[in-house]
DNA sequence: CTGGATCCTGCCCGATACTG
DNA sequence: CAGTATCGGGCAGGATCCAG
């Protein structure tokens, strides 16, 4: 399990030597999500290699971040609570990697459980406290998220549903979260789509989610 | 510079594009304590190759987290305003990385900068602000710090100086700041050495810097 | 079919030597 | 002091194979 360290005590190196290593840290954030069978991880973490998986999956559990769990008859990889203290490193990241998006290369996918957490790290806890309670029902590619605000609590859960509003939105999306474009323009030029329900709400979920550029 | 991807559209991707590779976000840690040369990059970092030193700098420069900046005949790196916002991410991969700690090994060393940013990740403001100001010195290893605290602030520099409190400690500080080691054991049992000054602030210091197993 | 393990190939990392 | 050049080894990456 011993990557190969840094030759330094401190605390950065450690943590650099527990999650440092290509893979690790996405594998952590998709587990943020949810539990997640060893297929289930593959799928969502476009062209790793089988062996890489299984290894990483081996280190981060002799770390003591990950465990398996058997779930009627299926094993599920899941965080422990030291992996589950990850969470804050994962948001900083994704906050601070969203500023540096721009046009996405060709192959490039965006995945259900990498969405959820792009949305919890754009998500504004003291301003969705403010709102009504609201769902939205959304589209990215071919990642569909039912997200729920309600009382500064967001809940992104996969799939469609019930929802005030329901939108498809490419990436381009990501102007719209960090401000650069306006919602009504959002609709206008088509970077939005709105399938049902009320329009307007696009203002709401801009404010609810946001990453300042 | 392009970094292998991931094939995902994700701010945590792109993250991980940008600084994932070995030993990048530890230069930014570096650098986040203050501009830095060539030469004081590859002594703070043990054993990096100087090939894979100048390769990182290169590619940090290129995604505009880090500059050359000319200072008086000689060329030292610093962050850019970007880079500069990888402090949270470095902080929290370093609170987290804290509570992992063990044992050192044979090999490990303390280099002034890693503790001044393992101190700055301990650092409560909160706990800070409502203590009267202070000075310690602090030798970790051959790591010699000159730490002071007044009205919520921290600043950390090289070198001695004067201090209400000078002390030498080992590795096992560590434990002094996780709580599990009370500052008097610490003083008695030897893992703090009190060089200079009223021993007891050392329980000022264990409350100033802190991070909870 | 899911959950892996086992090859091979190639590239990046690591160590050292070398240069302006 | 600030890098570049070179080379060997070890992971990463891709495909294939095996077990339940």
């Amino acid at each position: 399990m011993a990557a190969r360290d840094y030759g330094q005590y401190s605390g950065i190196t450690r943590a650099m030597e527990l999650v440092g290593e290509r893979w690790a840290l996405l594998i952590v954030r998709d587990l943020l999500v949810g539990p997640r069978r060893y297929g289930e991880l593959g799928a969502g973490l476009p062209r790793i290699p089988s062996n890489i998986l299984a290894a990483r999956l081996k280190e981060l559990q002799a770390a003591g971040i990950i465990r398996r769990a058997p779930r009627s008859r299926v094993i599920v990889y899941e965080l422990t609570p030291y992996g589950r203290e990850l969470e804050p490193v994962v948001l900083a990241l994704g906050a601070w990697g969203f500023k540096a998006l721009d046009e996405p290369r060709e192959e490039q996918i965006i995945t259900p459980d990498s969405m959820t957490m792009d949305l919890r790290t754009a998500f504004r806890p003291l301003v969705a406290a403010g709102l009504p309670a609201t769902a939205y029902a959304a589209r990215f590619g071919v990642a569909e998220l039912l997200i729920r605000v309600e009382g500064g609590e967001l809940d992104v859960s996969r799939g469609d549903g019930e929802a005030d509003l329901a939108f498809a939105a490419g990436p381009d999306i990501r102007r719209l979260i960090s401000g650069q474009l306006a919602p009504e323009r959002a609709i206008s030029t088509g970077v939005v789509e709105v399938l049902r329900g009320r329009g307007e709400l696009l203002t709401r979920f801009a404010s609810t989610f946001h990453i300042a550029a």
